[in-house]
DNA sequence: GTGCTTGTGGGAGAAAGTGGGATAAAGTGG
DNA sequence: CCACTTTATCCCACTTTCTCCCACAAGCAC
């Protein structure tokens, strides 16, 4: 499971040191993709396969269908880590996250998101808005039983 | 599968070079025919095989399946990647994409298309847009699990 | 301090993308 | 059937980008 929340540098060929807790997941290879928020998600093998065999499935004679398509796997990058830990993220999902330079790395469960330090503040502080979240989270049943 | 996405040139002889990563999958050719959204589809041989199965199987009796077969057959063309990578668009195909010095090659899993860059940004702008990726998915029920 | 892991940077060689010339094949008209 | 034009195919060469590898600094454990 990818937890915590890392500051690291993107060097100025494109690559991200990856977190050492997050390596041991990221063994079978990663997969990038572009997320909903101007950020990116990256993947273990396995859960973005799974993904993509349900899209793989869809008609293409739908329209919607295609999009769908396109969302997934044009934004979508294989990536292996490096002997350094490291996995590059090719320039065109550098741009759609504005990454320069610095990363934040975000565990959040399945995957973990990279964004770039100026927005995910903003995502920071949606989040410490207690009085708001209080009303976004109220439609959820969360029980551990 | 197809990832990602890839500005190329179309050299004025219409070759259009293959992101490398795509060409170990085209190694016994490739076929090429009309996509449904004035660009290209670029299938493994195999995939485009089972795609004209289906289309043959189809009843002729009914108006719609035939023109589907018209739009399969008639703009499908079987390319063989050359040495250097490339393979050679017919140019009632560059037509049909509007395709004239660049282009933009997208993976979409099982095949990978080719657009005109300008229709590429139209479509590129609709799949940035947040909101209506949320329905998308929302309507799609896609989860890892 | 010493040894290890983690995060970071850069250089050399290999591969990718691009362009063009020469030869072969296909289509057109007399 | 032959000449001619056009199109396609093959091959080589160049430039840029990427990938692999090594090296170093900082932090932590012992």
């Amino acid at each position: 499971m990818f937890l915590g929340q890392y500051r690291h540098n993107l060097d100025n060929k494109g690559r991200l040191t990856v977190p050492a807790r997050y390596r041991e997941m990221l063994e079978d290879g990663a997969y990038i993709t572009q997320g909903f928020d101007r950020n990116l998600m990256i993947w273990q093998s396995s859960a973005f396969e799974a993904i993509s065999q349900r899209v793989g499935q869809m008609s293409i004679t739908d329209p919607a269908s295609r999009l769908l398509r396109r969302l997934i796997f044009s934004s979508g990058e294989r990536a292996e880590v490096d002997r350094a830990g490291r996995i590059l993220i090719p320039q065109f999902l550098r741009q759609a996250a504005y990454l320069d330079g610095e990363a934040v790395v975000v565990g959040v469960g399945d995957y973990f998101e990279v964004w770039s330090p100026s927005l995910w503040d903003e995502q920071a502080a949606q989040l410490q808005d207690t009085e708001a979240n209080a009303q976004r989270f109220i439609a959820f049943d969360l029980t551990s039983g």
